[in-house]
DNA sequence: CAACAACCATCAGACGTCTGATGATATCCG
DNA sequence: CGGATATCATCAGACGTCTGATGGTTGTTG
């Protein structure tokens, strides 16, 4: 018979939760490489492609559109109104929000993630035969959104 | 004809990056709610159990083998060992190695864990059916080694 | 043997992430 | 109108994560 080599390790390596970390830790690892010297982070792509398309949002409203807590959200968009890529004022009629717009040169630097940002999906989906592909993404869409009221924060969804 | 409601956000939402940062997030949640008051994290439980299967392992080593980051598996290590669930001390012959194996705490702690990590894993997959569950944990074992090499820190894999 | 290269642990610095607290503002309702 | 309640932004604190730098140790090699 043949010598049974299971390794324990195995048991933990095929725990979702160490697989979906470890899958994490690479795709931004990815999103880092392509987007090279434009120095954006998965986080701040995702703030500033939201902004697209939802212009003049404030923190809080433009957190729960990507399942972020207020705080990070709030810290994010510090740092990229530092940067000159957003604009930040005090919402006109509600002096508690701080409504957030693109700026133009955040506007030209989300022109120019375009290509790293489609070679990022692609290296990370390259693994994966195109049949594949859409499988995955389903199950993966399937589990997130199943899951979503369990997050504690929870993805307000397509509607704002 | 139908309201063409295409929501542009669906397009950032759809992405397998963000999806992948989604569903992680809500894994390290779902754990840390079922892990409750024992105040384990998930990174803190793949470092324990790492040691019940490899006992007697220098930090480096732990490291490679959970794809965790030397600083990173150094720190999280040094917070068990002040919790009194691992003992460290510097290698026999190697002054340079500090060897980190399981304390009687941790080893009681990892039992009173297996429970709630059984059913966190429950938890994750419950959007999958059955049949769905291996097919999503295979796409997910074939991108995460497909893309090993890709990643700063390699896993080292069953070995060693 | 002595210099150099490789390796380990740790620290400093940066970012993302969350919770809980605080202060300012709005809103609701008695 | 005015106090209780909601909400927003921000701060403090904690953890995980990475890179790059530093110091100590080992091993190799001229």
């Amino acid at each position: 018979m043949a010598a049974q080599s299971v390794d324990p390790l195995l048991g933990l390596y095929r725990r979702p939760g160490f697989m979906i970390r470890r899958a994490h830790q690479i795709a931004t690892s990815i999103f880092l490489e392509e987007a090279g010297t434009l120095g954006v982070t998965t986080t701040q792509f995702g703030l500033l492609s939201l902004l697209q398309h939802r212009p003049e949002l404030d923190q809080i409203t433009a957190a729960r559109l990507l399942g972020l807590d207020r705080s990070t959200a709030g810290m994010v968009l510090n740092s990229l109104a530092q940067a000159g890529l957003v604009e930040r004022q005090v919402a006109a009629g509600d002096k508690r929000r701080r409504t957030v717009r693109l700026a133009e040169p955040g506007r030209d630097l989300l022109a120019r993630l375009q290509e790293p940002a489609a070679r990022a999906v692609e290296r990370l989906l390259a693994p994966l035969d195109a049949a594949e592909r859409p499988v995955f993404l389903d199950m993966l869409q399937k589990l997130t959104d199943g899951l979503n009221e369990t997050a504690r924060v929870p993805l307000l969804g397509g509607q704002v």
